[in-house]
Parts: C-alpha cells; structure tokens; sequence
DNA sequence: TAGATTGTTAATCGATTAACAATC
DNA sequence: TAGATTGTTAATCGATTAACAATC
C-alpha cells in the first residue's frame, strides 16, 4: 500500500505494537503473525496487517513479521530512532509523577526540562531536573531543541500555557489539564484528562446497584 | 431518538459537554446552543445535537438547551448523580498525583480507598486516607460498594491487580499501567497511558529538522 | 410574523473486517 | 508439495455531517 493519509487511529495503534514487539524481544522470540499479535492485543489481525501495510511491505508471507526488524521499522515511523526531548510544564504532583517515565519513553525519547511558574518550586530538583521559572522557556525550549510539551498545570492556567509553548515552537502537546485548548491547526495536541475518562466509565455501571426505585431499562 | 446502543464515542463526548456546561453554569449562563457548544469544544453542532437527543429531548427549538437542566441530564446519564467510590490500587507518585483530583471529579464520584503491595507503603496517610495493604482490597471493596478502581502499579503487577479487582466484584478499571489487560467481557476497561500517547503525538513532528541527511516523503 | 435552533432523516465519509490470490 | 501467512481489494459496518421540517 504505502502512503495515502494516515488516520490518527492506526498511529494510535503503533504504540501499542511497539511495546508488545519489545516484550517479545526481550522474550528472544524472533517472528510473530498478525494473528498473535491480533490475540494479545485484542485486534483484529487484518487490522493489523493493515495498519502496517501503510508503511511498508514489513512481513513475508507464509512467515509473519520479523520481531526486531519491525521494531526497526515502528521506531523509524514514529520518529522515536531520534534524540526528541520533552518539555514538562507544571511540576506539582502529577508532573512529578510523570518525570519518572523516562525509562518507559524509549530511550531516545526524554523529558528534560520541567518548568512552574510558582517561585517557591523554582529551582528545586525532581529526578536530577532543576525546575526552571516560566520565563526560561522559550529559551530552553529553543537551545535545546524541544518539540513535544506536557503540560500539568492547573485548568485556569492552561491555555496560557499552551499560548506560550506555541510561540516558543513547539509542534505537539500533551495537555493533562481538563480543558479544550486553542492552538493554530499545525499543532498538534492530545488530551489526557482522566477525570473525563473516569467519568465516562461511570456510564457503563450496571443500573440498579446503588438505586434504589423505579428505573427501568 | 431515545435508545438505541449508544457508541464509545458519544458516551466519552458526555463528560466533556458536562465541564463545560459547569462552567457556563459558573458564570450564570442560563442557555447555550449546540452552535456555540460546538465551536468552543471543536466538535460539529450536528453532531452534539445528536449525541443528546440519544438520551432524550433535552433542547427547545428556536432556544437552545437550558444549562442547568441539561447539567442535571447528563449527570443522570452517567451516574454522576449518585454517590460512588473509587479504589486506588498503587500509592506511588502516579497514585499520589490522582489522588488529588477529587475535587473535579463531580461530588459524587470520590477516591475512597489507596492500597499498595509494598509494606512500608501501607498506614501512610495520603491526602486523609491511609494506605491499605492488598489483603484488604476484596472486603473494602465489599464494604465501600467500590464499582470503579484505577491501576497505578507497575506494569507487572496490573494484570494480578486487575484479577483480583474483577474477584472482588469490580465493574470498571481505569488503567495507567502500560500493559494491556485481560478481563471478562463484562468489565469495562479503559487505558490511560499517557507513554503511548506521548509516542504517537511523535509521528506528527515535522520531518527533517532533527535529522540531516536525505529523507524525502 | 421572522429568526433561531432543535431533533431527525438521509447522504457522506471513513474505518474495520472478510476474503483471497500471491508466495514463502 | 502442503500449510501458513502476508498484502490488498472488496464488502461491511459505523460514525459524522448536511439538510430541513417542526416549532419555539
């Protein structure tokens, strides 16, 4: 297949392969078939298949996919076969938390900057970053080349955020903040609010536990 | 409309019509239309129309939709209404970091209960709740009548975690682990981890500016 | 009454899945 | 050669959007 434009759930998906490939790396297994990796990942194999036709003709037929090679091959597509430092805003508990996945975020993948904009944080140390004031940013951002940010301030003070990240140059963002943020079209943003996510989960309770009357259907 | 199965997607729409109906509500907006709900959320008024009226005739023509009657609805609609406890298995700095978001989490809906596996860990206090160990976790969950729990453990220990919530009668996991569970059917999962997210935003990076040499595409 | 906006049907668009020839 | 499994086309399924009659 190659090319085409690529809808944003398979790139969704080529994380999760990733992960899965590593594990059976490490397992020292060698091939694995859409099938396989379809039964683990509760995927449909042709989807699979699919998605990674996209990019290229990565398996062989009668054989399945070689496991390192792929790997090889998901890296590249994701751009994580390239130094890319991360940019943390926000150093209160939840950006704290997340500094300590360095060691999730593929090597080359890295956070190394962590920002606030209260003064009394400011220069205290989280994981051998120095939190640096709000005014650094742009600066850092631009020596040392930053491209993705996460941002784990608090909701009034997101979009604020977000405005400067952008004038900075950054070109993604992660947004942990539980509100929508306006950003020029070229940058590219995810939420990542778990209060939404919990929120949704309470939909799909079973009716009548906690109840106590009528409430049919 | 009324019925109908109801998708993924319009059921994760719900919580964040819901956020920003609160805030209209905060600043004693009594009405809004699907036209200026859809351009401050970036979604297509058609489409938030629809997604209500799933539910029910919430709107009035030629007005629009009353904001605190619409907030009441859609609370109904994901149990937001009743009171409901949520477990936290895993105390690190993940656990820590959520277990601070009670206040945005609807009144009703609460983190009630922490546990961890790691001795030391257990008795502490966080935020007014002590740690429990992993023994407790079937009868608090009993005794709570816990229906929601999030993992915060470490990826090898989520799916034992998960096992055991679904013994202990849990109906939904919000997991953070970066693993993919395995659970009954009847269970609903959802992933929350923000490593997967971070690596997809990655592929959106513009080509070329990191790297040197060819590359073309 | 004229203007606004809903709820809903129909049209469109896109994503998932099935099926199978090609081939290891 | 027989069995396995890919890459890809076609079929299906589902979600989004447009359009509009109903009506406040």
């Amino acid at each position: 297949m190659k090319s085409d434009k690529i809808s944003e759930a398979v790139v969704r998906r080529l994380p999760v392969y990733l992960r899965f490939l590593n594990e059976l790396h490490t397992r020292e297994i060698a091939t694995v078939s859409s099938q396989e990796l379809g039964q683990k990942l509760d995927l449909n194999p042709a989807q699979i298949r699919k998605d990674l036709a996209y990019f290229g003709d990565f398996g062989r037929k009668g054989i399945g996919y070689d496991v390192p090679y792929l790997i090889e091959k998901i890296r590249h597509i994701l751009k994580l076969d390239q130094p890319l430092n991360v940019a943390l805003v926000g150093a209160g508990n939840l950006g704290h938390a997340l500094s300590n996945y360095n060691a999730y975020l593929q090597d080359t993948m890295k956070i190394t900057a962590i920002f606030d904009s209260y003064k009394p944080k400011v220069g205290q140390k989280i994981n051998s970053l120095v939190v640096q004031p709000m005014e650094e940013l742009g600066s850092t951002i631009r020596e040392q080349g930053i491209r993705i940010a996460i941002i784990t301030v608090p909701e009034f003070e997101a979009q604020n955020v977000a405005d400067t990240l952008v004038e900075s140059g950054i070109e993604a963002i992660l947004n942990f903040a539980p509100v929508i943020l306006k950003t020029p079209s070229n940058i590219r943003i995810h939420a990542a609010d778990f209060t939404t996510d919990l929120q949704s989960l309470a939909y799909y309770l079973q009716d009548g536990k906690e109840e106590s009357e009528h409430e049919k259907q």
